[in-house]
DNA sequence: TGTACATCAGTGAACGCGCGTTCACTGATGTAC
DNA sequence: TGTACATCAGTGAACGCGCGTTCACTGATGTAC
């Protein structure tokens, strides 16, 4: 812990401009997004982040690069916390994971999933998110005892798995599912899994 | 037909500015959106549209309205061609005109789900977009043989279905749904309809 | 039928704003000797 | 251990741009008489 940090150098301003930028985008939401913005949230001068990031759409793939790890954690979080090998219940868990990381970072998850500003030809974006959907895959195929890869019907479980789980977490996201947001979060909890279950027969 | 008007007074300019606003969206995504784009667009000046909508939040919430109601045509019209009166078959109808408009007009389907440009307060908006869930209610209510408004377990068939069919279709437009796109229209629809089906057994 | 007047629809100049980008700079840090 | 120098990280002024908003205007249309 350095914390006598001089004033002049930041110390690590990477990671501050990631954070101050998430904050920004669940303020004021990402039409408002710039790197002036975020600068002046950091409170460094607005050239400052061009040292580490080219432009806008660099810092906000980086953002949504780490929205994806952090949506994986969210799902792998969940199915530790159920303390189960049961692949039906593991499979249950990535969905309630899913919808924890759309409910606790709803700008986030718009970001990643519903924006034109974010670049996925990036690399380390385009591998973050990779391992999130195959993370789904392993989930069926430790269901299914194949691989979604090798096995067209198991491929199936994993794009309905997702799309219902998508579907649900975007639209409850975006407020039109009222009946669901009327629920108490065991109530939602437990409606979704029978939802989810339907999906993989 | 009356094309001979007069150069200064355009005529139908609240038309022409919807339309040109779908363009500039299709054309440049909802973050280039602005007023004065679609005045260009449509060849009038820039404080022309002020006359029409009070601003930019106006424009979007007509041109999103606008979407709902298509949305709802294309969704009766696959009913139509299905010629059936078959419960079941008619939903799935429903679930196919929902990917005909998110494919159709991608980027309306966007505004309409996705952005947070857009003003859900305004009545006729809110109208337009409860017509379309209505809809797919009144679906469940022909297979089920009870309205959703009255039987929590057809509502939630309601929200089932809406789930998976918009994860499907968001999926497909963000191109995260790669097997999907590599299907041909006949394949990809009969891999949806297969899907949608699990979700009401 | 003609005229006067009100209203409506669109114009274009002006404003202030925040944006991204550039650039010469300066302060701090690391390294060679 | 000290010094010189290169490099890195952040500054702040300047630029041109497109934006929304305002406002006095003008051209076209509709209506009263």
């Amino acid at each position: 812990m350095t914390e006598e940090k001089s004033a002049y150098h930041h110390g690590d301003l990477r990671a501050a401009l990631l954070g101050a930028a998430e904050t920004v985008l669940a303020d004021t939401g990402i039409e408002a997004f710039s790197l002036r913005r975020v600068a002046r949230e950091v409170g460094v001068s607005h050239s400052a982040p061009a040292h580490h990031f080219a432009d806008t759409q660099g810092l906000l793939a980086a953002l949504a690069t780490e929205g994806f790890t952090r949506f994986l954690n969210a799902m792998q979080a969940r199915q530790r916390a159920a303390a189960t090998q049961d692949a039906r219940a593991l499979l249950t868990a990535s969905g309630l994971g899913y919808l924890d990381f759309a409910q606790g970072s709803p700008a986030l998850f718009q970001l990643m999933f519903g924006s034109e500003r974010v670049d996925f030809c990036d690399p380390m974006l385009d591998r973050a998110s990779t391992a999130a959907f195959d993370h789904l895959a392993q989930d069926i195929a430790r269901l299914r005892g194949v691989s979604p890869y090798d096995d067209p019907a198991a491929m199936a479980d994993v794009m309905a798995a997702w799309s219902m789980v998508h579907g649900f977490a975007a639209l409850l996201m975006a407020g039109r599912l009222k009946p669901v947001q009327a629920m108490d979060t065991p109530e939602r909890e437990a409606f979704f899994a029978m939802l989810f279950a339907r999906v993989t027969p």
